[in-house]
DNA sequence: TTTACAAATCTACCATACCAGTTTTTACTA
DNA sequence: TAGTAAAAACTGGTATGGTAGATTTGTAAA
């Protein structure tokens, strides 16, 4: 892994007055590198080796850890090592389920409450797209993927709703970057049926249109699943229900 | 706060051997002093102060406070202080919101999977929650309605979203600590009720079940809003769709 | 009495040292 | 050579001291 590239740049500037504290940007550092497979499912690393590449102490590494632990983007084995964990099946389509259920939700709220300025935004968000399809922008096409139906959400006074969507996404982005073929002018489509049925207040068709929208991910798993076997963690035995210990 | 008396019993123990490390006891110490309210909202501390009364060093408490900070049970103010969060109205509707969207899926789910053990688990939980009130034993009761709603969880095997419905279930548990009269008969009826058309599998039914007892906790806040207006936040003002910035 | 400013006293953040386990290496024995 | 045990080199967890910024207090001037 190479983030001394971006020591200087990031993190041994000078003590800076403004908010973000050294740990702050480690977390940040180490969630992007995360996030972008940089720093692969299974690679394993220790406080003093990351806090080495970065000109900072143990410490706030420490709690950068702490905190990426708590998404379950690392795992921390005590007195034995830290590895980036993998990507689970499992928490991946746990992931879509609570997605689909809230977004769900999120837009039949979205069709009561709607106001032509957040249709106008939509439009141009898809608008923004195609133009982002046409220079083949995948990174910025993603971005305003995440923009699209943070939108929605944020437009029936649902925000906070996106913050725990967007937690949940987290598992499914990895996933996103292995994919290099996302099929974007079929996105793009159902980002418009949407926006037609958002236009209509047409709840029901709203929502199917979302569900279908986000079933994408249930195809592409698989697939990736045996092209990167390596970045996946074996499947769980799911459990049954257990008797409550109260 | 008087956290001392718990010291000799729960912190000061000899150095095992076994897994939970101090701050993860830290943490488990104050998440229920919190909860309980214990430590009511708005109070300040320090980590020097909670170290001394635990008899600990900083460093178990500062992780810990990191750990709470992140379900926004504290609010971490650097070079100022910590201070547990108030409850925010805003947050516990949210949290009502998602909580509902995310157990009536569930629950749907539930009619299609579930198993004849499942009714068996829910009908005895029921049953205990009946001699919990003739003994009038509201701790157990509690626990007894969080094992019911995770048994129909993990018994559609959707454990995992259980996981995450009871972390958003958090904010809403000190609420029901500060309610007194919590009108257990109802409960059981609406739970007897569920367990009814999860038997039959008709999932309308046991959504729209469903959805009307987890409606219970907005006629709640409001009135202890009144009751004890200094555990709770300012109204926040609800934010508009923002243009995205990507 | 009120205001202004400085010193004392807080706070959380960071760096460092040490500890107790775990893993790996090394070296000696059978 | 193979096996085993000791030792060296890791790991993350904890304790402690120092630092910079924020708050409070106290004192002096208007």
């Amino acid at each position: 892994m190479d983030l001394l590239s971006t020591k200087e740049e990031k993190l041994a500037e000078k003590p800076e007055i403004g908010d973000p504290t050294i740990a702050d940007r480690v977390f940040a550092t180490l969630h992007s590198a995360i996030l972008t497979l940089q720093m692969p499912p299974g690679a394993k690393f220790s406080e003093a080796e990351i806090a080495k590449q970065l000109g900072v102490s143990r410490q706030p590494v420490r709690e950068a850890f702490i905190r990426l632990a708590q998404i379950e983007f690392v795992r921390i084995q005590p007195k034995r090592a830290t590895e980036v964990c993998k990507i689970s099946e499992a928490a991946v389509l746990n992931a879509r389920f609570i997605r689909e259920a809230l977004e769900a939700a999120v837009i039949r709220d979205a069709c009561v409450h709607r106001s032509e300025m957040l249709i106008d935004c939509l439009e141009d968000i898809v608008e923004r797209q195609r133009k982002a399809v046409d220079v083949n922008e995948r990174e910025l096409f993603h971005d305003l993927d995440d923009a699209f139906h943070r939108s929605i959400a944020e437009g029936s006074g649902r925000g906070l709703v996106w913050t725990l969507i967007n937690e949940q996404k987290a598992q499914m982005d990895r996933v996103r970057y292995l994919s290099l073929a996302f099929n974007e002018p079929v996105v793009i489509k159902e980002h418009a049926a949407i926006i037609d049925a958002l236009r209509d207040r047409d709840a029901a068709r709203a929502e199917a249109a979302m569900r279908h929208h986000l079933s994408r991910i249930n195809s592409i798993i698989a697939v990736l699943r045996q092209q990167h076997p390596q970045y996946f963690a074996a499947p769980e035995t799911v459990k049954g229900p257990d008797k409550p210990t109260p």
